[in-house]
DNA sequence: AAAGAACGCTACGGCATAGTAGCGATTGCT
DNA sequence: AGCAATCGCTACTATGCCGTAGCGTTCTTT
């Protein structure tokens, strides 16, 4: 009614203009992702899609093929890769590392859309690819960190990796998808701070 | 076709023989559990219910006045409560209490929905509820264990009982749930002697 | 300004599903 | 054996949604 067309916000004047092809498909990725945040992938609707967008139905099957096609894009479209720091710090690292991974995957509509796409992924080939492979490349980034510390010494060599990464992302995880609470910075810490405590890595900066 | 009536295994002699009715209704909510299990709520319909059950649909309405009380009164019939240990030990209780949570929840039929589940109860206020309901009574389980190690002296009483729940609970949901591993009772084992570990509690009975 | 590409609109066909109506058959109880 | 409650079956309505056809309109490009 009161939303016959949704301007696309103009990107930096930088990159090259767009063409209208290319604008409308960024547009409709854009209702996509919306639309599967608020009511999850399989209750998204092609009609509500069009109807959000204001492309029409029949534009948006020029674009895509089909609906799962869409929703993969749209997904894929919405998921960006998390910042990553090396302060030789273990601790500031994990924090940094966590927290943008908090950002990235639990915030915003990706982290609201998150346990309709973890179901669905069970069931489309097509997420489920794209679920694990999220998932498993924010295990890399914590392995990454935790691998660094190794060489420098701050943790032991015989370390339990896989089990770490799971004592640190579990306990986030749990907090958001579980509880539906939101993962604060503060939490973050807490949590590092408490399993780094594990391996009796001193928090301040204090040697016994 | 070659599945036309799915007959009721009979439950202890002890227990009064239940009418036709009530061994009609317990036949479709086991069935629904079953389907839930295997497609999700959303997927689940009515018909292949009633298909698989061998009850027909009108009589499926007969005991239920829609889907959404079916799936409901399902999924609460299929949630048991685990069995609760009191050994004066912190680290057996805990590996108990969560060993006996993992096998209610994320094993078996419960555990196969559990996901779809959680993302159903998003949007039905009544699977909302239960599931609530259920992730609070799993914590009040091993905050009990917790507070009774902190009045026998186990554990310090300034403690951060709901960050420990969080620690402890968070890393088998993690496996369960995003790594899609089951949870072993190594598993269990480890992540309760890791956290353990943080507040000094030495696993193997031996003081400093 | 003209041509061609891209889009909007209306109207479909087809399928799956929630729920209901009516009637005949079965079951359990007296 | 008889009776009442319960169940099975075959429809049927209504809805929502995926995906497509055809045609007129708008935009972009030359």
């Amino acid at each position: 009614m009161n939303k016959p067309l949704k301007t696309l916000r103009w990107r930096p004047v930088s990159e090259p203009t767009p063409s209208r092809s290319e604008r409308v498909r960024q547009l409709v990725l854009d209702s996509t992702a919306d639309l599967v945040a608020e009511v999850g992938v399989e209750r998204a609707s092609i009609d509500e899609i069009a109807s959000r967008s204001g492309v029409a139905k029949t534009t948006i099957y020029r674009h895509f093929p089909s609906k799962q096609v869409l929703m993969v894009e749209a997904v894929h479209a919405c998921t960006h890769i998390p910042e990553v720091t090396d302060t030789g710090s273990l601790r500031d690292d994990l924090i940094s590392c966590f927290a943008g991974m908090t950002r990235a995957s639990y915030e915003g509509r990706l982290g609201n859309m998150m346990l309709s796409l973890m179901d669905a992924a069970q069931r489309d080939p097509e997420l489920g690819r794209l679920v694990r492979a999220q998932a498993e490349q924010r295990r890399r980034f914590a392995t990454a960190v935790i691998q660094r510390a190794i060489e420098r010494g701050e943790l032991p060599d015989d370390l339990d990796v896989d089990l770490l990464v799971t004592m640190l992302s579990g306990p986030l995880v749990y907090t958001k998808l579980v509880r539906g609470q939101r993962v604060t910075e503060e939490l973050v810490a807490s949590v590092v701070d408490s399993v780094l405590a594990c391996y009796r890595i001193p928090v301040a900066p204090d040697t016994d």
